[in-house]
DNA sequence: TTTGATCCCATGTAGTGCCATGAGACCGGT
DNA sequence: ACCGGTCTCATGGCACTACATGGGATCAAA
């Protein structure tokens, strides 16, 4: 835990019988060294996923754009979908939040949950649209990026290779 | 709540036989940190849809504006929209409001409303129209703004000071 | 008196907090 | 390596509170 910066890895939870899931640990605390006790969510625009991020990430995209250009239809848009789409989802003590039916329905999950850690964010999915994203991920990267995972020349030990944003 | 600058999520409530609605009690909680106990609300450019502030970011628009270009024909109209078409509503102590009958029909409820969270503001509208709304934004914001949610390059989710900058 | 608005109270349910259990990881001692 | 103890964490159950919502009482204006 000490130390890390980005979510990562993989993990399925279980959902009980009143939509509570656990966050995973690794991911809970590096929402709690930002200070927030709470996560917001959001549908992908991947169908069938749903991504989860610390509010002051989603608020940081909104304000950066804004700033930018305040009245663009664009904006607006971008406005309605994050804000309007958005749930607020704070976890308890035990680091579980709820995960209503409406939610659960949007990624089709009923009994179980799994957590994708992606950087800045993870991705909260059913576990058979986990391993298709996650295969589907896979293969593109090996068509495109050959080389990222190979060492780099002047790359300290800790670095991170930044793939781009997949296609949906 | 603790926090929370922003209106976000859906929320859809009943309308009671004396045009009751509940404000989302997040919503409600928003207002109140800014002292106020009561909301404007004016019908939106978009068809079918209500905006609601609460006062003071209803007058901040207009002061802005009117500080750029005060005589224009435009502040005019804008101050006469604005003001003319406000309605105040005032919510009581267990956090309602009334909707007349013509402000239901303006936005064509008759026995639901939905509030979806817009930043500053928030929504009101049927839940018909707010899935259109909702979509319609998911979809075009995806088509132009692709990388919006895409991580940042040089802002690791935690600052670690040790980290050298991602160029090469 | 009627109508419309505001307030107050009642109720069911959904949301949240709190505690208990149990599995697994980790560690230390022998 | 074996064993016991402790810790972490996921998960379940129970209890309480907050909230949405309905109904009735009060009050004022027409």
């Amino acid at each position: 835990m000490p130390g890390a910066n980005y979510f990562s890895g993989s993990f399925t939870h279980r959902i009980d019988g009143k939509g509570r899931v656990s966050i995973p640990a690794r991911f809970r605390a590096l929402l709690e060294d930002q200070g927030e006790s709470e996560m917001m969510v959001i549908p992908s625009y991947k169908d069938g996923v749903m991504e989860a991020f610390p509010r002051r990430v989603l608020e940081g995209i909104f304000e950066r754009l804004e700033e930018k250009d305040p009245q663009s239809e664009e904006v607006e848009d971008l406005a309605t979908y994050l804000f309007g789409g958005a749930n607020t989802l704070s976890f308890d003590k035990d680091g579980r939040v709820v995960l209503s039916p409406e939610l659960q329905e949007a990624i089709g999950v009923t009994d179980q949950v799994v957590f994708m850690g992606r950087a800045d964010r993870f991705y909260m999915l059913s576990p058979e649209r986990s391993k298709e994203v996650l295969e589907a991920a896979r293969i593109r990267s090996r068509e495109k990026h050959r080389g990222a995972l190979a060492p780099r020349r002047r790359a300290p030990l800790v670095q991170v290779a930044s793939l781009p944003d997949e296609d949906a």
